[in-house]
DNA sequence: GATGAATGAGACTTCATTCAT
DNA sequence: TATGAATGAAGTCTCATTCAT
């Protein structure tokens, strides 16, 4: 019954499957049972709405991450552990995986949100640089560390997704390791 | 002179700056002294102008890609080679480089086109495949083999581009040596 | 005030004097001082709106077809008065009935309008057929035998609409004879 | 090899089928194996095209009307025999029929083709005038006459061809017997 | 909070026509 | 005669947004 919130469903729904502009405004209002104002009056525009969605999932994807990972000493543990969440959130959202995706190269994507959302990873990141600093991770700029590893998370994802490989446990973990192996010190 | 080609030449330059829905045909008509008609005489429809720009610069990427591997016999330095291809190509090229990252993860992706563009990359494909047997590559899916390597080409030139990172050829190399510890057997 | 029929009105007075293709969409919505999309907001395209006005006016038009037939008793009187009232109806109504010899012949017209709007006429139809069964009328296909004398109405009313000849109450009685003896078993 | 021709056959088997308005030029000059140069070479423009096809039908038509007439010393033969020279031009040209009959009540048509091309029925004409005169047909504008004629004749092709019927020679003569029972004299 | 009729700029595309060859 | 690349006005329709209820 909350209106505001069966938008945002409704809105991850139909822009996962079809993509930003084949999204009408009118679409949204026709498959959540909502009027176009009741739209406007939650988000101050398309942009907006889809801004907030993005906001949104960025902010639990970044909890799924940390999930379990305090309990963890050791780094490479640790590392698989975020890897493996990371991945596990896709899959188990493939629709906010595609919307992240359809999102991040769009010329939609402002920096601001880029920026207001970093904090979400504050964690992960700060891991990854305490990492860099005791010489487990190679000393490269902290971000080109993390795209690289999450890009490895995202491209696995994909395939999957479009079966264009078949997934399998021992798979992952040899993907993993292969991650591992391009950011670790030899 | 040669309209049509006046006509890709700006699509690419609009759709890599501005995105496939704000570059509407009104404004390509406008940037290349071409009347509408002439589009539609060349291309059956926007779609296909946009599959026609994205199949070119894939075969052109694909030529760029190969440059001097014949003469390489050694697969480090092979790879290496072709990693530096990718990336330079990317780098000359940022705006083919902004168009495909735009067309890759978009919903006009028709699978078709990128299964005939495929082809192009054959080559390249054929020195991965023969790295996994000859058991220098680690025995991954060649897809992705291929696509961890790929993306990660991809993120470091992003960052590039994007100003998120400063350029340095320590930097570069630190990098393409971390894209093979990921795939080499260890 | 109702958008609706303001649309349907103009529609009718446009291309019963320009034809369709000659009616675009922006001059209706001009002349009726409604947006273009308020026209699509009531009607899926520019043919269901042609659809829908050639069904009104069929509706009203079989409406008119029976009046006062009911009080009548003797077929040759029924057969004037359902003549008259059909020659009335196109008089006092040139736009529909030019709209209608438009739609008609036109491609447009679309089968399925054709067979729907039929029943608004099931009781001249009806009074046919049984005129018929009675021996009064000839022994021919019930269409046949209704197109004969709908069309000798038409061909009358265009004549005089398109002031090729002057309309007299003789020369009416005369035509209307005529028709009758067309139909009626001598 | 006659482009011309060519040209004025392929306009009619398409406007036939398609009309007038989804007929584009362009169509015409693919099916037709001629540039859209070459149509303007003999054409002013598409008015003219479609002006001069209709003007050779009914100078045809006209023709066909007039078989076998002068052979023929009664009136009612005569009738018969017209009646039936029209309604097998229609029959056998089922495509001229359809364009005559599209064209006719389209905003297309200029009053001085309709006046021009009314010389090829002079014959005709006269023929009706005659019977007139002589108390053989009753006393109608001419034009009444002919057209509620004609139109018995049309209305029984069109359904012929739109299959709502089927045709037999008995019917066909019940049919032609109506038309002049319609116009005679009691 | 919620509705949905109404807006109108602007999107893609068509098509009759021209003109240099 | 014949070609067909090029034109650009105009057509249908979409869609984010507003506002009175």
């Amino acid at each position: 019954m909350n209106k505001r919130q069966q938008v945002l469903d409704t809105t991850l729904e139909l822009i996962s499957e079809l993509g930003f502009h084949a999204t009408p405004i009118s679409l949204i209002t026709k498959k959540s049972n909502v009027a176009a104002g009741t739209i406007y009056h939650y988000f101050t525009n398309k942009e907006d709405l889809i801004d907030t969605l993005y906001s949104d999932i960025k902010k639990e994807m970044g909890i799924a991450l940390e999930k379990g990972i305090d309990n963890t000493a050791n780094f490479k543990d640790k590392f698989f552990k975020i890897w493996t969440n990371l991945f596990n959130y896709y899959i188990e959202n493939p629709k906010k995986f595609e919307y992240l995706e359809n999102y991040a190269n769009s010329p939609f994507i402002h920096k601001e949100i880029k920026q207001i959302t970093r904090r979400y990873y504050q964690n992960v990141i700060d891991f990854f640089e305490s990492g860099i600093q005791l010489g487990i991770f190679r000393n490269l700029p902290i971000d080109v560390l993390i795209n690289m590893i999450f890009s490895n998370v995202s491209s696995f994802v994909r395939m999957i997704i479009m079966e264009e490989i078949v997934f399998s446990e021992s798979l992952l973990n040899k993907i993993i390791q292969s991650s591992w192996d391009s950011v670790k010190i030899t």
